[in-house]
DNA sequence: GACGGCATGTATAACGTTGTAAAACTTGAG
DNA sequence: CTCAAGTTTTACAACGTTATACATGCCGTC
């Protein structure tokens, strides 16, 4: 069969007409009456090419508009120029925040992302991290809920990996996330300083354990520390972590007959989540129960209470990830480590004295 | 230089230690004691492969732990598995949500997606547009915001492009939205049966003209058709489309003195933005004024006031786009078509008469 | 029992790129 | 002028895959 692909004597034309013209090395070098390798030699600026061939070659390139093949280039280099990015779920804006900062962090050192989501689920993170659903990647960053550390164990290392996240491995892998101990001590002990002593802990995984622990250490080791009772029948275990799981924790709590004076939610939505709750049952959000989330997303800035908040550092983190699987990738690969990234007390109505009044706050 | 590749014996054991070791058909090959297309005809399920042979070169598949290398792949066939995915921010919810609806939609067809945000930007568009940000790719899902139709006018056919959202181009690519002129429409029209009499306009775009102009002139229809004046004092323009946009603009129509009835926003952030704006000022939703908003993001289910929204059917949207540029990839490809997605009023608290009381509305 | 037809397997040549090594030029010193 | 020591360019062989065309073996049939 003859090829399909199409030739004219002015492929620059033909593209400008928008014909689907594949121009290669070759074309370039016949064109230009040199070697493959030294257009080759052009395109990758290499030092020794003279001014003069390199701005010949270059008139070639220009007039048969030529772009390189990146499969061939991938193919000969074992580079594709992509990491992927596999979260548990797109839907909660924190990790579509980092999303947007991890592409644009990429796309600084001329990488391109490729997104993937897990929904949480074991199986999901482990076929992401054996590269099962992607394999066209140079290095992976994975933020994961439910997998192991010996689900990682026998990972095959053709491909760095950067783990992002609460889960706490003792694995070689760079691991960059913030001390979600220490921030969750901070937010406990804003709610402890606005005299709160109930403080109810919504969130808590239900079925496997880990994720959330750490966050429910500091919401503990912080009430202990302050001699107030870290009461386990103030915590709430969910199936998920959206806005709906919030509610239904919150309506458990006060179902069951307690009334805390505060409420440190997992997440921003869990937050907002059991914020409509106690709006639905008529009580006043700081005056009656205090609320706390984590992550800091959009739309805690503009609820009709307006919700105080652990910030991490999301542009940092994405940056950090990038950075440390790229620098994996050029063997220039330290010891694996744990990157610590800042995080802040984002404080607003839900934790203030006197609700809003005024303008809109702290955008 | 050496080639760093390790081989030993046993592969699968090297494997199984997490060693990187990157065995090709060649080896597979070698194992079976076969040729080497014979073993690709085995992982390709060519028909005429007879089972004790498939049988037999399957073992030494297993055995080496070989996976097909992509980038060869590609280079051969010129195909690459990668879709992308371009939208203009993935903060807006509701594209963070569509996002998820490509990348499932996506993996249904063994296909991958590489994302990418524009920031609305006709600069990055463009770029997305022509290849230049991602060039490993068999098809192309834009969501464009300012591109202009001349701009895509003279792309490269290189790559199949399918257009997502509101923009209205009169060019031969498939285009995939819900019909927005209807939607906002419908929306309107359910303000005026409420018998809201002043309906404003949040979200026209400021500078270029064309995003929104759907929207607005299903407002200015509706209005009009119900015999009410489209005073286009009431249409507040703005550079964004989040929530604090949202906010400027109720703030620029209220402090401007008009007192609308009902405020029509382009996208549930804009209308969550304007409803903490009318909140700040003690205007209750919806006794004063009554909120519609677009796109049904999840936190419009979870505010005080849960919001009415125009709810795309994005799951249907996902999959039609992919399914395009997919039908198009494989040249069944008919005449370019306009694609109109499903699309509902969820009509919740922020347009009716009586605000919440009882359990979380409508998840 | 040779022959067409079919099912099965194989050798080889691409795909477009870059690394290596060697060839072809410069240049400047002796 | 020659030759050594650069600098610049070239030829060629990979990278791992699949398409093509061909070789083989096995039927049943004339």
């Amino acid at each position: 069969m003859v090829t399909a692909r199409i030739r004219t004597d002015q492929p620059s034309r033909a593209a400008h007409e928008g014909i689907a013209v594949r121009v290669s090395l070759k074309d370039v070098a016949a064109h230009a009456g040199v070697s493959i390798k030294t257009v080759s030699n052009v395109v990758n600026n290499y030092q020794h090419v003279t001014p003069a061939m390199r701005e010949r070659v270059q008139r070639s390139i220009d007039a048969l508009g030529y772009r390189p093949n990146l499969a061939a280039r991938h193919l000969r280099k074992g580079r594709t120029g992509i990491i992927a990015l596999a979260l548990p779920e797109l839907g909660n804006p924190y990790f579509a925040e980092l999303a947007a900062s991890v592409i644009d962090a990429a796309s600084e050192h001329d990488y391109i992302v490729l997104l993937d989501h897990t929904g949480g689920m074991r199986e999901q993170e482990l076929l992401v991290s054996q590269g099962f659903r992607a394999r066209v990647i140079d290095g992976l960053i994975l933020s994961p809920i439910e997998l192991e550390a010996e689900d990682l164990r026998d990972r095959a290392q053709d491909v760095p990996l950067v783990l992002l996240g609460e889960r706490d491995y003792d694995l070689p892998y760079d691991h960059i996330a913030i001390d979600n101990v220490a921030a969750a001590r901070a937010a406990v002990r804003h709610l402890i300083c606005l005299g709160r002593r109930e403080v109810a802990f919504i969130g808590a995984r239900r079925g496997r354990s880990e994720p959330a622990q750490l966050r429910v250490r500091g919401w503990r080791e912080e009430l202990t520390a302050a001699g107030l009772s870290a009461d386990e029948g103030l915590v709430a275990a969910t199936d998920g972590w959206g806005h709906a799981d919030g509610a239904l924790a919150m309506n458990h709590i006060l179902d069951s007959g307690r009334r805390p004076d505060a409420v440190f939610a997992y997440n921003d939505p869990m937050a907002i989540g059991a914020m409509r709750v106690l709006h639905e049952r008529g009580l006043r959000v700081p005056e009656d129960i205090a609320v706390v989330g984590f992550d800091d997303v959009i739309e805690g800035r503009f609820g009709a209470v307006t919700l105080t908040s652990v910030s991490p550092d999301k542009a940092a983190i994405g940056r950090l990830a990038v950075e440390s699987v790229l620098a994996r990738l050029n063997d220039r690969a330290p010891e694996p480590r744990r990157i610590w990234a800042d995080y802040r007390l984002a404080e607003r109505e839900s934790t203030l004295g006197r609700p809003a009044a005024g303008k809109v706050t702290d955008v």
